[in-house]
DNA sequence: TAATATTGTGGGTAATTGTGGGTAACATTC
DNA sequence: GAATGTTACCCACAATTACCCACAATATTA
């Protein structure tokens, strides 16, 4: 069995690399929760994707999601963990509890879950945000108030960062 | 542009997330102490488990549930313990004692035993949780006061964890 | 520029899922 | 034995989800 993809061009590469993003883009959830993938997102995918992503919860009131092929590094070492000590069935549970696996339909959409929806607080718009291994969804206002709020930003931190990723 | 691959189909998914569970989902038991196993928990069961269940006590009272596979897997490494020990032989019967097999019946529900009901404090409503390779059922306050209790959580490896998994 | 393909969004319909209950078979107790 | 409770196996049905098709807006191509 054989299916078809476009063939990602030179501009492409230069932009973009597997399972790889960036930018945002503003979309709207339909009456039955779904949310289209941005088109952009869907071309870099790997096809071993299968059109599978794992929706959880991120930090900070907004959605996370994964490639299913990203989110299966995370669960493999996640298995590595003896579930013996209580910090790390705290932390296994803590990182798969939320989680949901969802597929693409025709149009390029995902259907979110309600908990999660809930849990980001979404209505009608959304911005999904390209973080490189992983899509972001959130609710514009949220967003915004996150932008505004420097608060939880440890200025030490960010230049350790700063210094480790060579900007 | 286009270019031609090899379809990966849903089957071949399912196999590599084979009895691997995660997500958590609101559920009721009936008044005959039946609970629904989650639809996307039944699909990713591999048919070895023959529709059965190993239904035992978990740590801070919730209801482990067990795919038989798994259940064996780990009965053969109880029984590689040297029963001589008495912290082994403890172990043991800790684990084994309140085990009992269940199948889910054409609707995907399966039974829970009074003695379990009561263990974990179960009413009307549940919440049913994938924990990789087993599922637990917790009372919605019980789950909440587990998580809001840090107590023996220690924040250093927690982070530790995280960088080292990479979410 | 016109023609064509892609993308974002909405909605209809069939299938699946979650939940409740009935009843007959079976076991348990007095 | 009768009375009672428990379990296995049905059926029913509302709510949800999967799978289509439609179509306007935008982008791409000739």
């Amino acid at each position: 069995m054989w299916v078809t993809f476009p063939i990602i061009t030179g501009e492409m590469v230069k932009q973009t690399t597997q399972n790889s993003f960036f930018g945002q883009y503003s979309y709207s959830i339909d009456t039955k929760g779904r949310v289209n993938i941005p088109a952009k997102f869907r071309q870099v995918l790997s096809n071993d994707n299968n059109k599978t992503f794992i929706i959880t919860r991120g930090e900070e009131r907004c959605i996370w999601v994964y490639p299913l092929v990203v989110w299966q590094e995370i669960t493999e070492r996640l298995g590595k963990l003896s579930a013996v000590s209580p910090n790390n069935r705290h932390f296994i549970r803590k990182t798969t509890r939320y989680a949901s696996l969802v597929e693409y339909d025709k149009q390029g959409r995902i259907m979110l879950t309600k908990p999660l929806i809930d849990y980001a607080g979404l209505n009608k718009d959304v911005h999904i945000i390209g973080a490189l291994n992983k899509l972001e969804i959130w609710n514009p206002e949220t967003l915004d108030e996150v932008d505004s709020d420097d608060t939880n930003i440890d200025a030490v931190t960010l230049h350790e960062l700063a210094k480790e990723i060579i900007l």
